[in-house]
DNA sequence: GTTTTGCACTCTTAGGTAGAGAGTGCTAAA
DNA sequence: TTTAGCACTCTCTACCTAAGAGTGCAAAAC
């Protein structure tokens, strides 16, 4: 943690002082007054002291005050302050700890230990969380298969970087016998497995090119076949953010406002601006954290985003994440957040 | 529309009255008077006498006054009298029925047309929407295939109902070559293809004791793989229910007590009490309501839910619908989840 | 017998006032 | 530099009041 510029015009006591006043602020929700300050701190100054102090810390953009005779909150700036400089982490009780292992052990559908990572993330954190689906950018083709359905359709089966499997169906000219298609599917593997999926896409208009002249019926019905069953670019239509535990935050004082609750769930459904926020943190180097105003989102200006990447093998696969109010408890909700990220990780490796 | 057994026990005037006070009231939710009442009605009657007529409604349980001195308003009783003997359904504006039309139209995933569904029934009630999915309580195996991945992992692919693919990866005692998985498969499509998959499970047991004996390679191969294809019962963890548009109802006044929103929203989220009430209407013929407190839900009390089964050939696939308020306007909502399930039949139909 | 009038009554809502409580900023003293 | 004192501001709550809406009932009118 490494003192911020904020910090370092700060003498220590004012930084002790506010720190234990975002605390206080973050524990129970009340904007904080110079006397409850002046109990809380073990400085022994008086209340007026305290007053000069927060007075300086306001006008350093830090706190601010609902109203003049309420106590002070921290602001966006403030809070950065304290998340980069002053927070000191818990370590988890192994408690929760367990439960988050129990939660993303137990195999089952790839796509079910996402969502049980979410629901995990929303469970433990009583806030609302949310898991990033890997991007796969690159999708090998390993292998291609044909089904015969019922007359002219074919079902195709696509599977892609060892692990997933892409089913699609087509509609031909004419019917192919199962002996046809299996032809065709060897023939379409050795010439294609290994590669990627766009690449595919793009040696079918050549080879067609090629192949114009030479019509072997094989390689006819192979052609109409592939052009068809690469063609489909399903990718785009692909879900890939995963709620969790959005009621949570219904009981989130800060966010009682039904208009804005609304307008945050309705932000959560369109997926589109949470996807953005977290591409954004995809390549930050841990936890990264939004806070309030600095999302660049208006829903979100009460709310701060604590998200982390999770990597198989080094490799960046996607974003996980806690959204709730500004006021949250940082220093819980951290390593929670790390944690997960990394116990999905090493779940998605064991499962190879 | 029979009068039910409550307006036979009511005088035409009564029920004129009733029929007047409860669109007045679904038209701007506030508790109607007997003044108001008295000049909405073409009458020609005193206030007194409405109060009258009212009074004995209330006495029926058709009534209610929220306090001593605010107007009246339906029960749930009530709007059952209503929306069974007096309600008269519009024709829907041919805007809105295009407006349906071209959401369902457009072939897409099956998934896709389901989700489509849901989020038009929101979008055009300007409520909630929930789509049932089919309960393909007979999968009927078509065929099955077998592909060889890394060391040990098999994929399974199961072709079910013509229509619906599964896919499972089991993991083996030995590798098994190509050849010898085509081998199989040919085998098991041969002996299962046609069959109700908990059927086949069954016999995959029987046959078992029955091949101890004989052992074949092939055979004992076949039993291996052929065990666990047909193991995994992934049916019960299903997502069979859709919604779409909960944050519509936030908007609903009769519901803007964030308490009760959250616990309606958590029962959205569980699926399990909606899907249970779906059921109760999946034999339905055609349109089936449950007002208020007839649903038997506590969270649901002041809540409307409004549902058609949807069909393709006469055969019942599963439930759609639209909750929302009470208070909702039942004579534009009923012909909308009318026809959405009937296009919806017949988009699945088309699509065969 | 039904309908209406008249009237007293109840309950909600909005507005206004007053006092308590919390907290501030400023000034002057320590 | 810190503290004490003090006037000031603002919110919150309680309480009151008046207005408005609507009721129920009894007696009169049709």
């Amino acid at each position: 943690m490494v003192a911020s510029t904020e910090s370092s015009q700060l003498n220590e006591r004012s930084l002790h002082l506010f720190k234990i006043l975002v605390e206080h602020f973050i524990d129970d929700g009340q904007p904080v007054g110079s006397r409850t300050l002046a109990k809380d701190s073990d400085l022994n100054l008086s209340p007026a002291t305290i007053r000069n102090v927060m007075a300086d810390l306001e006008d350093l953009g830090l706190l601010q005050s609902p109203h003049t005779s309420a106590g002070r909150v921290p602001t966006a700036k403030g809070y950065r302050l304290f998340v980069d400089s002053l927070l000191r982490v818990h370590d988890l009780q192994s408690k929760e700890v367990e439960t988050i292992a129990r939660g993303l052990q137990h195999g089952g559908d790839f796509s079910d230990l996402m969502a049980r990572t979410s629901n995990m993330l929303s469970d433990v954190t009583k806030l609302a969380g949310v898991v990033m689906l890997p991007r796969t950018k690159k999708s090998i083709l390993q292998h291609i298969e044909f089904v015969a359905l019922s007359s002219n359709r074919i079902l195709v089966i696509l599977i892609v970087n060892d692990k997933e499997i892409q089913n699609r169906i087509i509609n031909t000219g004419k019917d192919y016998s199962a002996a046809e298609l299996q032809e065709v599917s060897n023939y379409l593997n050795e010439l294609f497995a290994g590669k990627d999926l766009t690449e595919i896409r793009k040696s079918i208009v050549d080879e067609m090119e090629k192949m114009k002249n030479k019509v072997n019926e094989m390689m006819q019905t192979a052609i109409e076949v592939a052009q068809q069953a690469f063609n489909s670019d399903d990718d785009s239509g692909k879900e890939d953010l995963l709620f969790s535990g959005h009621t949570n935050l219904m009981d989130v004082a800060d966010l009682c406002d039904l208009e804005r609750l609304k307008k945050l769930f309705e932000t959560f459904n369109q997926k589109r601006d949470i996807l953005h926020l977290l591409e954004q943190a995809i390549n930050a180097e841990g936890i990264q954290i939004f806070i309030g105003e600095e999302s660049g989102y208006d829903v979100l200006d009460n709310c701060s985003v604590v998200t982390s990447p999770y990597e198989v093998d080094g490799q960046i696969l996607g974003v996980l994440g806690v959204i709730g109010p500004t006021r949250m408890q940082y220093n819980r909700i951290i390593p929670i957040v790390d944690i997960t990220a990394k116990m999905l990780g090493s779940a998605l490796n064991s499962r190879n």
